[in-house]
RNA sequence: GGGGAGAUUCCAGAGCGGCCAAAUGGGACGGACUGUAACUCCGUUGUAGUGAUACUUCGCAGGUUCGAAUCCUGCUCUCCCCA
């Protein structure tokens, strides 16, 4: 028995927040073979530097990343310089723009500094794969293509559903799982991690490493976190992400936001919890304790985990008076000075203070906001967006349900 | 290569010469209720204007008409069927 198999609990660890492992006695397997040959084992994740926001999401596949971090292994991050511009497939159908040399290289750099929230970057092996792509001849791509049958490529779930619903598919996103699976074999990955949605890409990179007559890597998928809205899975494109480099009141306001359904996938899969602790908050909440109570401690802990345990305590003191004081004067207000209202009136238009409020609204927009009723001056509804009011300290406005401002 | 269908506002999807800034549903936003949860109900949902109204929008470019998302021509893209 080998030393690491020897401690279940550092392989339960391991196999914590895995959805799915391929093969499935695939982890055990390696280890093994990595003691055997004394070496450490490489381990890839690979992303498109298209949007380089992380969010929470992210987060679960980096901490596990992280833990092999620290039993030493090697971590390659492969930056899909090349293929960002093809665009990992989604089905939205939306064609990408390309992006330039230099977006790539900004993007690259904004996602290695966040990065740095779960992982020891300097630990990290940063590769970029036009490095090999780029070069690639069209008679080596062709014999790469003919490792692949159309058949499996239409197994993707992704693709055959287009397919059935008469959505076009372009020839070249047919491509990107092959471009992603060759990645692997240049690495010589023996461990690739993702989302779930990621499984079929990443088996295309066990196949093509056989067929080089490598051992073929191993999958491990994490479970994809669904996002603010309670349904899609956290992603940038549907404005619904919790980032890693949020606000401390911003996070501590998206995650008191999602709907209770999502508290025990919150709770297993973005805190820093022991399980022993998981499983009290569960059997509490069994037992009817009010949700919110779980929301408020996994904001804090997450705060805690991606800020400082002060800012958490802060961020829910800001929530505390901002959102959940009853009265209107009580709640927390955003210091606006006066001065910095450039040139104005001692008196101006409720419509125009909110434009200068609110820069970012358009005209229309206020305007219906504040026939709406979600305009409140010194805890009094303004319904006209003609109404005169004086610019005078310690006047409280309150703009929809998140933006509260003082003049002063 | 041949034949057919289609491209509408964030999305889905009606409209097929004026009553269309464009039905309906979803989403989003706001209000009431609340725990910035869910449920329910109500309102809003192109920009500018106090308003009358003006301007931009129905794949792209032209044309017909007093008037076009709606008709015509060309182009681009998509889907289906046949080869």
């Amino acid at each position: 028995m080998s030393e690491i198999l020897k401690s279940s609990q550092k392989m339960n660890a391991l196999k914590e927040n895995v959805e799915i492992f391929l093969p499935e006695n695939g982890l055990e397997q390696k280890l093994e073979q990595a003691e055997r040959e004394n070496r450490k084992l490489v381990i890839k994740l690979g992303f498109d530097p298209t949007a380089p926001d992380l969010h929470l999401g992210h987060a679960i596949v980096l901490k596990k990343l992280k833990q092999f971090q620290d039993l030493g292994h090697r971590i390659v991050i492969v930056i899909g310089s090349f293929t960002a511009r093809i665009g990992d497939p989604t089905g939205k159908n939306k064609s990408r723009p390309p992006l330039s040399k230099e977006d790539v290289a900004v993007n690259a750099q904004t996602y290695v500094n966040q990065l740095s929230k779960i992982l020891d970057v300097s630990r990290c092996e940063i590769v970029y794969n036009s490095d090999w792509l780029d070069t690639l001849q069209l008679s080596e791509m062709i014999q790469l293509l003919s490792k692949v049958t159309v058949a499996q490529i239409m197994h993707r779930t992704d693709f055959s559903k287009r397919f059935q619903e008469n959505t076009p598919i372009a020839m070249h996103e047919l491509f990107y799982p092959i471009m992603q699976g060759f990645d692997s074999v240049k690495i010589q990955a023996d461990i690739e991690m993702g989302g779930t949605d990621q499984l079929f890409n990443c088996t295309m990179g066990r196949q093509l490493q056989e067929t080089e007559g490598m051992s073929p890597q191993i999958v491990m998928c994490m479970p994809l976190l669904r996002g603010t809205d309670g349904h899609e899975k956290m992603s940038k494109s549907l404005n619904n992400i919790i980032g890693l480099t949020d606000e401390p009141n911003e996070m501590f306001g998206k995650i008191m936001s999602i709907p209770d359904t999502l508290l025990p996938d919150y709770l297993q899969l973005v805190t820093d919890f022991s399980q022993a602790e998981k499983q009290e908050w569960l059997e509490k909440l069994a037992q009817g304790e009010n949700p919110m109570t779980l929301k408020k401690a996994i904001a804090l802990n997450v705060i805690g985990q991606y800020h400082n345990e002060a800012e958490a305590m802060k961020a829910q003191e800001f929530f505390a008076q901002r959102f959940q004081s009853k009265t209107f004067q009580e709640k927390n207000f955003t210091p606006v000075s006066l001065q910095e209202l450039e040139g104005i009136e001692s008196e101006v238009t409720v419509i125009d203070l909110c434009k200068l409020l609110l820069q970012n609204e358009s005209k229309a927009n206020l305007k219906r906001l504040i026939e709406g009723g979600g305009v409140t001056v010194n805890d009094e509804k303004v319904l006209g967006a003609q109404e005169k009011i004086k610019l005078e300290t310690a006047t409280k406005i309150k703009l929809g349900k998140r933006h509260y401002f003082e003049l002063v």
